[in-house]
DNA sequence: TGTACATCAGTGAACGCGCGTTCACTGATGTAC
DNA sequence: TGTACATCAGTGAACGCGCGTTCACTGATGTAC
């Protein structure tokens, strides 16, 4: 066996089950996760999950880096596989807008740490950027390969400082891609992450109960529809 | 002076302020309200609070109660001056739109409250049912309104159970709108739901930094071309 | 108008609990010679 | 291969804090006669 690896390997998988543990524990308190709490599910001392996490915010972080992955993720099979078949590029936006919802479904309790109210006091430091965006960029990557075959559609002037803004963000995922494209894009996954956290956080409840996937895709027809998709 | 008249006021009053602190203190601890900081800032003993409120938790539904009537009524005032100035449908949906927008923007920990990720271990009772509904109902009023003006554009088609689902839905708002006008209706609710989250909660940073109004509008813009509203 | 009584707002101490974090420590595991 | 030392995981007590809720109580305000 190696010198360092056995060590560092067990740090490695308690690192994780700690994790584990931790978002497990997310559904019953919420944000307000509780280091002792995890640490006395764990059978440990709660000190001891001082050597794997300096703070309990450094294991919040850690949580919320991890959703943001588990989900781009998701989005990205669901991109691949589309685009592996053959679908057509507004296809392609529902099926990554029925596997953020499923994996939203699977673990709501990641998705409020991400998509809900901010924790109380809890500042996201810069590691968490990066992560966050993969979602978007699957969307942005449709409506760029979308436009590069043709098939967005003609898209209608747009004005004011928001399309200037668009444009710069427009300039960092092809050139030439308009900026109400970008827009549209944003709208859509702004749309979807509206849609999960509606049904969620039972907005739904007591109008649509039985198919609320099929709603989904009703709404992300429309935004496909909005950024021309065809 | 009446009777029971002074202390009545003085208690109603008395009332109000303490929800008045407790909404103050939203902001710094979110839903994790604390009683006893809420007696603290109003200089009295944490006990004297349960003379007006059973517990932590019927203070939380009282806020959440006047947090949904507070920003249903300002989309009710966006939605009678736009009618009475004779704005179009779209634009009336544009303007209960901003009108949400700002409220939440005023009021972002009350938003976050209502729209956010929910209180772990709090369980909202049947009394926020009604205040829940004043702003969706307002979009299905226009919607309504639009219809009967025969100002809703030709309706796609839609099938599935979750049409089914809105046409029960349907039923409540005015006899023969079709399904798919209401099914659009809540995604333009949802929708501004999600774009005024994404812009509280920190989605748009660094894409979107200088004109959000703008790009709300947009947004809105959409719905309302998917709705049919001309 | 004055008096006896009931109502009610507010106090302060207490109960029993939980939290994040620090610190001196024990023992086991790895490293260097 | 064996021994001396360094590293590091984990313990348990403690610090200082906060919480929701209850309870017996004081004193002021209202009510009934």
């Amino acid at each position: 066996m190696k010198a360092e690896g056995v060590r560092a390997r067990v740090r490695a998988e308690m690192t994780e089950e700690i994790k584990a543990v931790a978002r497990r524990h997310l559904a019953s308190d919420g944000a307000n996760l509780s280091l002792r709490a995890v640490a006395r599910d764990m059978g440990m001392a709660s000190s001891a999950v001082y050597r794997y996490f300096a703070s309990r915010d450094d294991l919040l972080t850690a949580l919320i880096i991890e959703a943001y992955d588990s989900v781009g993720a998701a989005a990205e099979r669901a991109v691949a596989a589309a685009a592996g078949s053959g679908a057509g590029f507004a296809d392609r936006l529902v099926l990554v807008g029925h596997a953020v919802r499923e994996w939203a479904l699977a673990e709501p309790h990641q998705w409020a740490l991400i998509y809900g109210s901010p924790v109380p006091g809890y500042q996201a430091p810069q590691d968490t950027i990066g992560p966050a965006t993969r979602v978007v960029l699957q969307i942005a990557a449709i409506i760029r390969d979308a436009y590069a075959a043709g098939r967005t559609g003609p898209q209608p002037e747009i004005a004011g400082r928001y399309a200037e803004e668009l444009e710069a963000v427009a300039d960092q995922f092809g050139p030439g891609v308009p900026p109400r494209l970008i827009g549209a894009g944003m709208a859509a996954f702004i749309q979807l992450c509206g849609a999960v956290s509606a049904e969620l956080f039972g907005q739904l409840n007591n109008s649509v109960d039985e198919d609320r996937r099929g709603f989904l895709e009703f709404q992300m027809r429309g935004a496909a529809a909005f950024i021309g998709l065809t």
